[in-house]
RNA sequence: GCGGAUAUGGUGUAAUUGGUAGCCACGCCAGACUUAGGAUCUGGUGCCGAGAGGCGUGGGGGUUCGAGUCCCUUUAUCCGCACCA
């Protein structure tokens, strides 16, 4: 019997089906472990090569843990609101929950294909109802509560009420949007609205008036991480800054936890870092200057420093043209001036904003402060270049020590007082933090990082302000004034938000036919009669926070995961996907976990123990060069002896770099009567890397690759492409060693007539060798996702076996490979009798008896000593190995009556001999 | 500017973690078999050299008996953040 992929592999996908064998459940007498795809968005383009990458190392680890006797959760889904298929809407007229289920039908038949392991009775969708009444219940429940800072969890909004009751604002100390001061009196003075807006300023899902991307093409404001460069991700539309009301996460509170959980956590240094980074926490000191104002009236500008040991050098302030006393603090003389550089930083967008960053720009605005410890009268500025959602939004400038400072101050002709001895001030400023304190009173001589804590305490002592933890991390902006997603639980009263009530869930998006916005700029809900609730929409990271725990229990309709299911599977342990995600749904997921887990209601606070970040699988692109102003095309070595334009060809109709002619000229009319300069009797063409993409007629379409070398190759040789977390350009060249190699495995089973050959004759020792060091070496490398050196690793193994028939090692051998190529192995498993799917077969385990001793160290001989790590001679066995090491006595013997420097001695034999 | 990663044959990569650089494949060359199949098998294939031999892991320097691996420096590419005080 031949090897037929296509009639193996379907007919065990229909089987895997049937039996239903993928299907799992709590079972509290074994161990469970949780294997996790990042759920994909169902696109209009389908899946290319690339997409299922990180799936097939998944599944083989599934696989392999399930072989291993582990209940392996290990289910699939789809993030399906979004952009792309309301655009597509918008543009067309369709529904999108039309096309949405259209794409998932074609991406569950393309899925299908590849062989997973999910459990698809779990499925989840997030645009489904029943989905989302479980996202919507989630932002009740952040509606309802508050963070207190002294207790570092979440808590109800009714006790941080019933505090202001009896205490006001006394002794709180929770995550707000702004320190507010009041005493209960005056909270029961307040009317229902005013209360309600004082509790906006605490609740973990709240409503603010707010600097937001906002993206006129797209019709919608954006969150940080949707925004890269001033462009939108989705589309690359302008982003603009703009001060909208808008529903917001108070992902800050969280701020420290999410920095310190990270520690905990099996990711990558480089993911962790860019988490890091993007919490960004600075530990400095919150000052206050007093500033005058211009009607005479002093107050305190609040500042955030982390040199708080340069006070000394301050010799003026800078506010963000966007600071709320901004107004105040302008004197008549400077208003216009003023008042035309709001104006005109305003009108620049975000992208100009970046691309100026080098130009200096500013405006007197009248006002003075003072330097608390040298007492001198500074003035305060205002500028660009000081953030307004950064701090305070006012800063204390060190043009000596501080490089924008510096530049600002030498355009504005202001004075540069050094206070850390070195560098030249002539040329830059010195920012770097060491040095000596000098023109620093009671500082001089002191070190920078001796006089930063000194001085926070001067600071403290004298009430001037205090020590202060800063975080570049935003408060996640959660409306979209779009259609495609979820409504939000509320309605209003006035200005004044009402959450629904629990059993109202879920609030169902209602059909609508024009998905636009309104003439007036309103949301699309807008055009829905008698909706009487929020206009906007969730964004797509509401529905993809919390997928993972749905999936513990996906049919619960009473609870977003039972307390059984959710304290057996717990939380991810193994995740797979992209980096493109480490400061967007990876940021929200562990917020809103840790939310839950406040609540009571998850067991742990991290939700994915280990991630494995896939690389990007890029495209790689083919040309023909075309000599110009003609319809013939020349080899690419010849191309130089022409004047060529370099065309795009679609890679599936070239093999191996050589353009298959026919089709070449079949693929366009254009080309049909294309004439061709060959070298070699062939027409090479070129490469190049680029992204996979239609336009660079470069996408390869994993149906095609099924097609053609069947699933199990597909799966192999996207793992013996390079390492996983790096990212590579796909080429379909080299792909039938892969398939060459399942094809020699199959012939492992049988006679080269092609008749079943398994014997139960005894293995050899060599043989056996061969066996326990693949099962050593592809265990190691599974554990360690190392899947391209697994599957040289079997090549090898078959090359050693050479035609060895016997059961004893082909029954292992195939459970060895079954995680890898599940169809081949299952068949060759029914053959070899057995009634039970490979996947309940265990995981062959390594007989170390069967191995040379590789742990030992090698012998070194310097100086005419010989230097063991470890003692030989080694204890090896089976015994005939030993003849092949070089033992003490050996190496001795070449010393005698050499006397070299030094013999350098290697297992096999002598590498060197200096004499 | 700050932070992170990477650099090895014609190509993808590997290297027992400081110990014979190039495993396993692709490609290429030569051969065998075969009424031709995207078949199979055998041998060769880092570079220079006829050869002995020499040179080789982006460049330069260092540590070491020994460096792809460690340290310093430099270059290139990719990624993240970016007027964050």
């Amino acid at each position: 019997m031949e090897y037929n992929f296509k009639e193996i592999e379907s007919k065990w996908q229909k089987e895997w089906q049937e039996r239903g064998i993928y299907k799992v459940d709590v079972d509290n007498s074994r161990p469970k472990f949780y294997v996790l795809d990042m759920f994909p968005y169902p696109s209009g383009a389908g899946l290319h090569v690339g997409h299922p990458l990180g799936y097939i190392a998944s599944d083989i680890y599934s696989r392999y843990k399930r072989l291993c006797g582990f209940n392996v959760l290990h289910p699939m889904g789809y993030d399906a609101f979004g952009l792309p298929a309301e655009q597509y809407a918008i543009q067309t007229g369709q529904h999108p929950a039309i096309t949405t289920e259209q794409n998932i039908a074609r991406y569950r038949e393309q899925l299908d294909k590849i062989g997973f392991s999910y459990d698809w009775s779990r499925e989840v969708r997030t645009c489904e109802p029943e989905y989302y009444k479980w996202t919507q219940w989630a932002f009740l429940k952040m509606f309802a509560h508050y963070y207190n800072n002294a207790t570092e969890k979440a808590e109800p909004i009714s006790e941080l009420v019933a505090h202001f009751e009896k205490h006001g604002t006394e002794g709180v100390d929770a995550a707000c949007t702004t320190e507010l001061h009041f005493s209960a009196e005056e909270w029961n003075a307040k009317s229902e609205a005013e209360r309600e807006q004082v509790l906006q300023n605490y609740r973990l899902a709240f409503r603010a008036d707010t600097m937001v991307n906002w993206c006129p093409a797209l019709g919608t404001v954006l969150a940080n991480d949707e925004v890269k460069d001033g462009l939108s991700v989705r589309g690359g539309h302008p982003v603009e800054q703009k001060r909208m009301k808008q529903w917001l996460l108070r992902v800050t509170a969280y701020a420290q936890r999410m920095l310190d959980g990270l520690d905990s956590l099996e990711w990558s240094d480089s993911l962790k870092e860019i988490q890091r980074n993007w919490i960004g926490r600075s530990e400095g000191a919150q000052v206050f200057f007093d500033a005058k104002m211009a009607n005479g009236e002093t107050r305190k500008l609040e500042i955030f420093t982390t040199r708080p040991d340069t006070i000394f050098g301050v010799t003026f302030m800078v506010v963000a043209p966007e600071h709320e006393w901004i107004a105040d603090m302008t004197t008549a003389e400077q208003k216009e001036a003023v008042e035309a550089y709001i104006e005109q930083t305003k009108k620049r967008s975000e992208r100009e904003r970046i691309a100026e960053t080098k130009r200096v720009s500013g405006v007197f605005t009248g006002a003075y402060a003072v330097n608390p410890f040298t007492g001198k009268r500074i003035p305060i500025y205002a500028s660009d270049y000081v953030l307004a959602g950064y701090g305070t939004g006012a800063i204390m400038a060190v043009p000596a020590h501080d490089s924008r400072d510096y530049a600002f101050a030498r355009h504005f002709g202001l004075d540069i007082v050094p206070v850390v001895e070195g560098g030249n001030l002539e040329e830059s400023s010195y920012d770097a933090k060491e040095g000596c304190l000098i023109n620093s009173d009671f500082l001089n001589g002191k070190d920078v990082k001796v006089a930063i804590v000194e001085m926070f305490e001067e600071v403290e002592k004298r009430g001037l302000g205090k020590r202060l933890v800063n975080y570049r991390l935003r408060d996640a902006i959660f409306s979209r004034q779009r259609y495609w997603g979820e409504p939000f639980p509320i309605r209003y009263k006035g200005d004044v938000a009402l959450p629904l009530d629990e059993s109202e869930l879920p609030l169902t998006l209602p059909p609508i036919e024009n998905f636009g916005p309104t003439e007036q700029g309103e949301p699309p809900l807008a055009r829905v009669e008698g909706w009487e609730y929020e206009l906007s929409t969730m964004p797509g990271f509401a529905g993809s926070s919390a997928y993972y725990l749905r999936y513990m229990d996906p049919h619960n309709s009473e609870a977003l995961v039972s307390k059984e299911a959710n304290n057996y599977w717990r939380s991810v342990d193994l995740y797979v996907g992209g980096i493109e995600h480490a400061t967007g749904h990876l940021m929200y997921s562990r917020f809103w976990n840790m939310f839950l887990y406040d609540l009571g209601y998850v067991c742990e606070s991290e939700p994915f123990r280990k991630l494995v970040n896939q690389g990007m699988i890029q495209g790689r692109s083919n040309f023909v060069y075309r000599v110009v102003g003609t319809n013939k095309f020349v080899s690419l070595n010849l191309r130089n002896e022409y004047e060529t334009q370099e065309i795009h060809v679609d890679v599936n109709i070239v093999k191996n770099d050589i353009l298959d002619l026919d089709a070449f000229r079949a693929w366009r009319p254009e080309f049909a009567d294309a004439e061709f300069i060959l070298e070699n009797g062939q027409y090479i063409c070129g490469w190049a890397v680029e992204k996979m993409s239609k336009s660079m007629f470069n996408v390869v379409n994993p149906d095609y690759i099924v097609e053609q070398y069947g699933a199990d190759t597909l799966r192999m040789y996207e793992m013996f492409l390079g390492p996983l977390e790096q990212s590579k350009p796909w080429d379909t060249n080299g792909i039938d060693g892969v398939h060459k190699f399942l094809r020699r495995f199959w012939r492992l089973f049988h006679t080269r007539t092609g008749e079943w050959a398994v014997t139960d004759e005894k293995a050899s020792d060599k043989e056996l060798k061969t066996l326990h060091k693949t099962i050593k070496k592809i265990r190691e490398d599974i554990e360690n996702f190392s899947f391209n050196t697994s599957v040289a690793a079997f090549m090898i193994c078959v090359n050693e076996l050479g035609e060895c028939h016997k059961r004893e090692i082909l029954e292992p051998l195939a459970v060895l490979l079954a995680p890898f190529a599940p169809h081949i192995t299952e068949q060759l498993w029914s053959m070899l009798g057995h009634e039970e799917s490979i996947c309940d077969a265990s995981y062959p385990v390594c007989e170390e008896k069967y191995l040379v001793e590789s742990a030992f160290e090698y012998p070194v001989m310097i100086n005419g000593k010989l230097r063991f790590k470890q003692e030989y001679p080694l204890t090896l066995s089976p015994a005939d190995i030993q003849a092949d090491i070089v033992t003490k006595e050996e190496a001795q013997k070449w010393l005698e009556g050499a006397t070299p420097k030094k013999i350098i001695v290697v297992p096999g034999k002598i590498i060197n001999i200096v004499k």
